[in-house]
DNA sequence: CCATATACCTGGCAGC
DNA sequence: TGCTGCCAGGTATATG
């Protein structure tokens, strides 16, 4: 579900909440992507000092080791004082002193992992490969321009791939690219310095204000508040196949790559 | 090493 | 109504 705006407002509406909080136990309902690699009741007693992000991850930093956790494609958190009883979906449920943290995740693509720290195997295996992050002033236009020379794919899936800069999904992908006018299906080492600063800009703006106005890009996102922002932002071109270009009118395309779909519009973005 | 395909899992929807 | 097939926000892993 989540890509990183919807992630990062997600951590928001539950940071505050759950800082300082106690942990009275955990129930994991059924599998997850990866087995959360302790038993649930060794984290009992432990304390939940705050909630940090990297790229789509949660990172809960307890007083001794952490957890990571990660929403897939379908997952989302609730943090609520006294929840009810725990749906068919909801497949981890963090009692503690301050509120119940729930994952609710009907795919289970999603992950609730502990690691002792952040450079242990378990965590590294995890955010080892991660890219910079966009929104935080280490993600330089030249640096990514430099970055881009050397990759033969399409831009669109290097965006995607995480391994350059995190946090782009496969909607603000298309987004970004229409913003700074290139076609998706251009290989990135062909794209010049000047466009390259474009894109860079372009996936700060799109990204900033999704979060600004609460991630709410998405259909069915809600934060752990439960509170959604419902189509707030308008997409420019994913999921407006054969719709006219909200620029200059021309249908806008939708393609495959790497199995997943991609919009653009044939005449803003060039190759 | 690089680029691309596959796998994981469930639900919603279009079409018949 | 019920069935089938396709699609969906991600990403580690296998394969070429």
């Amino acid at each position: 579900m989540p890509e990183l705006p919807e992630v990062e407002v997600t951590r928001q509406s539950f940071a505050d909440r759950i800082a300082g909080a106690r942990i009275v136990m955990l129930r994991m309902g059924k599998a997850l992507r990866w087995p959360l690699g302790c038993a649930p009741q060794s984290l009992a007693g432990r304390k939940v000092l705050g909630v940090r992000r990297r790229g789509k991850y949660l990172l809960l930093d307890l007083d001794q080791g952490l957890l990571l956790l990660h929403l897939g494609m379908s997952g989302s958190l609730r943090f609520e004082p006294a929840p009810g009883a725990a749906g068919k979906h909801d497949h981890m449920d963090l009692q503690t002193s301050q509120g119940t943290l729930r994952l609710h995740d009907p795919r289970r693509f999603g992950a609730v992992v502990f690691a002792e720290s952040q450079s242990s195997p378990e965590a590294r295996k995890l955010l080892g490969k991660l890219g910079v992050e966009p929104l935080e002033d280490d993600f330089q236009a030249q640096d990514f321009w430099k970055a881009l020379k050397k990759r033969k794919t399409v831009i669109k899936q290097v965006l995607l791939g995480g391994e350059l800069v995190v946090g782009v999904g496969n909607i603000y992908a298309s987004e970004a690219l229409f913003m700074a006018g290139i076609r998706p299906t251009t290989r990135a080492e062909r794209i010049s310095l000047a466009r390259a600063t474009r894109l860079h800009a372009a996936i700060r703006t799109v990204l900033a204000r999704a979060v600004q106005i609460g991630g709410s890009t998405l259909k069915d996102f809600s934060n752990a508040q439960g509170e959604s922002g419902y189509f707030q932002l308008e997409a420019a071109v994913y999921g407006r196949q054969g719709l006219p270009c909200r620029i200059c009118a021309s249908p806008i395309r939708a393609i495959r790559q790497g199995q997943r779909s991609t919009f653009f519009c044939p005449v803003c973005q060039k190759p």
